[in-house]
RNA sequence: GCCCCCAUCGUCUAGUGGCCUAGGACACCACCCUUUCAAGGUGGCGGCACGGGUUCGAAUCCCGUUGGGGGUGCCA
C-alpha cells in the first residue's frame, strides 16, 4: 500500500460535541497522522430539521481543542455533505438505472400494517417487481441480493450478515432526498475515504454500505468498529440524560491534554503508564489493540488524569490557565502568588477561585462549624491573642510565622496543626484551606492582624 | 421478536496455551509523612460469568448457557 490512507470524521451537528465523538475522532486522528494520510472533517448536514449552524462551529472549536487543528496538513474539511447532493442523487439514479434499486410507493402505515398482517417484521420487498417508475410519493430502495456479506472489520474481524435478514431499505426519501445510508457512502466513495473507524453502532448499518459499494461498483473502504461509551447504567451515552458534551467539561475547568489522554484509554491502553502525552499515544495507537466491549465513561477516573495534569504544569502556565475562571473584579494577585500552594489540590481549574477567595473577600466568610471546633478548646482564646501579639513584631515570612507559632504551641502544649487552628479560621473563615503561614505571608502583615483582631472582638475581647 | 457484537477486580485496562499464586490505574480502606486539606509514600480489599470440551497444561482455543450492549426509521 504505497499511497496514504484517508481517515474521516463524519458527525452531525445536532448538538453539543459528544465526549464519544472525541473519542473516535482522537482515533481517526492519531491513525492519520501516524500514517501520514489524511484526517477528513465531513460534516453531515442532510437533516435539516435538527441541524444548527452554530453546532458545526461548536464542532470545529471542540476538535481544535482537543489538538484536531484545522491547520494541520493531515487535516481536510470540513467538507460538508448538503453540498453533494447532486452526487447523492446521481448514484441513486445509477442503482436504479443499474438494477439496483426500484420505487416503491407504499407508506411506512402501509408497511406496518402488511407487515403485521403477513406475520413479518419489516419491509418484505412488496414492490420488488411492480416496474415503478419514479414519481410523487414513492421512495427509492435498495434490492437487496441474495446471499450474504461479509464485513471485514479492523477491530472485530469478520462478521457475516445474512442478506435475508436486511430489508430492502430506502436510498431516497418520498421528498427526494437521500438517506444517510447512501449519501454517507457516496461521501467517502468521491472523498477517496479508505478507511473508515467509527462507533460500533454503526456495525450493523455497515452491510447496507457495503452493498451500496459494490453495486456503485467500487471496492469498500477498511471498516473499523470500536466500542461504545456507556453510563452507569451501562447504556450508551445519550445527549438527554448524560453529562457527554465536551464543551462542558472544557468549561469546568477540564484540560484538554487530560481529557485528551483520558478518552484514548477507553477502549485501549498506551501500555504499563497510562498518563503519555499525545505524542506517544498517536504512534502507539493501533485498531488491532483497541478492546471489543462497551467502556464506561467514569468522571472521577477523568479528574485524577486531570488533578494529574495540573501538576504537570509550573506556576506560571498553571495560574495563566486559571485567569478564566477567576471572577472579574479579582486583580491577579493575590491569586498568582497562592498557585504555589493550591496547585496540587486541584482538580479542575474551575476549582481555583474557592481555594484563595478569602483573600479577596473584604472579611472572610466564618463556617460557623469550623469557628466553633476551632475556639472549642480552652487554649484556643488565650493562644491566639499570643498570636495577635507576636506577630506585630516579628519577621513576615512563613518561616518566622511558623516558628513563632511554634513557640507558642510548646507554651500551650498543643501540637501545630490544633495551635494554628484558631488563626486558620480567623483568617480564612474556614478549617480546611491553603497551608496556613505562606497564605498568612502573601496577605501581608496588616490584613492579616487586622482579621486577627476582628476575631478577638468578636469572640469579645 | 429478529439480526449483530461483547464477557478479566466496583470501573478503565495488561494478558494472545505454560513467564499468572492474573499485573497496573481510578475508586475505597488503613498506615506513614504532615500546619488543615490535599499531594506523596507504603500496604490492603477486590476479578478471569457459568457449564462442557480440546490439551501434558487454559484467563487465553472450541461449543453451549447466562448476562450485558448495539441495531432493527422515508434519524444520523
Amino acid at each position: 500500500m504505497s499511497t496514504p490512507p484517508r481517515y474521516r470524521f463524519a458527525p452531525s451537528p445536532t448538538g453539543f460535541f459528544h465526549v464519544g465523538g472525541a473519542r473516535t475522532a482522537l482515533f481517526n486522528w492519531a491513525l492519520a497522522r501516524s500514517t501520514g494520510g489524511t484526517f477528513v472533517l465531513r460534516i453531515e448536514d442532510t437533516d435539516e430539521a435538527r441541524n444548527k449552524p452554530e453546532w458545526t462551529q461548536g464542532i470545529i472549536d471542540s476538535l481544535a481543542w482537543i489538538g484536531i487543528s484545522a491547520d494541520d496538513p493531515h487535516f481536510e474539511g470540513p467538507l460538508f455533505q448538503s453540498a453533494y447532493a447532486d452526487a447523492h442523487l446521481a448514484a441513486a439514479q445509477r442503482l436504479y438505472e443499474g438494477g439496483h434499486a426500484y420505487y416503491c410507493e407504499m407508506t411506512p402505515d402501509e408497511i406496518q400494517t402488511l407487515a403485521k398482517a403477513e406475520g413479518v417484521t419489516g419491509y418484505a420487498g412488496w414492490s420488488r417487481d411492480l416496474g415503478l417508475g419514479p414519481g410523487a410519493g414513492r421512495v427509492l430502495r435498495f434490492r437487496v441480493p441474495d446471499g450474504a456479506t461479509v464485513v471485514r472489520d479492523q477491530v472485530r474481524g469478520e462478521v457475516e450478515f445474512d442478506n435475508s435478514v436486511i430489508e430492502d431499505f430506502v436510498l431516497v426519501r418520498s421528498n427526494g432526498t437521500p438517506v444517510f445510508l447512501l449519501a454517507n457512502v457516496v461521501d467517502d466513495m468521491s472523498m477517496g475515504i479508505t478507511n473508515v473507524v467509527r462507533a460500533e453502532e454503526h456495525l450493523p448499518n455497515t452491510p447496507k454500505q457495503q452493498l451500496i459499494w459494490q453495486a456503485l461498483g467500487h471496492a469498500p473502504p477498511v471498516w473499523a468498529h470500536v466500542p461504545v461509551l456507556v453510563n452507569e447504567q451501562r447504556k450508551k451515552l445519550s445527549k438527554r440524560r448524560d453529562k457527554v458534551a465536551l464543551e462542558q467539561y472544557r468549561d469546568e475547568g477540564y484540560l484538554a491534554d487530560a481529557m485528551v489522554n483520558y478518552l484514548m484509554t477507553l477502549g485501549w491502553s498506551p501500555g504499563e503508564q497510562e498518563i503519555q502525552p499525545w505524542s506517544v499515544m498517536e504512534q502507539a495507537f493501533r485498531l488491532e489493540d483497541v478492546n471489543l466491549s462497551p467502556a464506561f465513561f467514569d468522571i472521577k477516573k477523568l479528574g485524577a488524569f486531570n488533578g494529574a495534569y495540573i501538576r504537570m504544569m509550573n506556576n506560571d502556565d498553571l495560574g495563566d490557565a486559571c485567569l478564566p475562571w477567576l471572577p472579574e473584579s479579582w486583580g491577579p494577585e493575590p491569586f498568582r502568588s497562592m498557585v504555589p500552594f493550591i496547585r496540587e489540590r486541584l482538580k479542575t481549574l474551575a476549582e481555583a477561585p474557592d481555594a484563595v477567595d478569602f483573600m479577596y473577600a473584604s472579611d472572610p466568610e466564618i463556617d460557623d462549624a469550623s469557628w466553633d471546633k476551632a475556639f472549642a478548646p480552652d487554649y484556643a482564646l488565650p493562644l491566639l491573642r499570643h498570636v495577635a501579639e507576636a506577630y506585630v513584631v516579628c519577621d513576615w515570612d512563613h518561616a518566622t510565622l511558623k516558628a513563632v507559632m511554634e513557640e507558642l504551641m510548646e507554651r500551650f502544649e498543643v501540637k501545630l496543626g490544633k495551635a494554628s487552628a484558631a488563626t486558620r479560621v480567623a483568617v480564612t473563615g474556614r478549617s480546611v484551606g491553603p497551608p496556613l503561614f505562606e497564605a498568612l505571608e502573601v496577605m501581608g502583615r496588616d490584613e492579616s492582624l487586622r482579621r486577627l483582631h476582628a476575631a478577638l472582638n468578636r469572640l469579645g475581647g
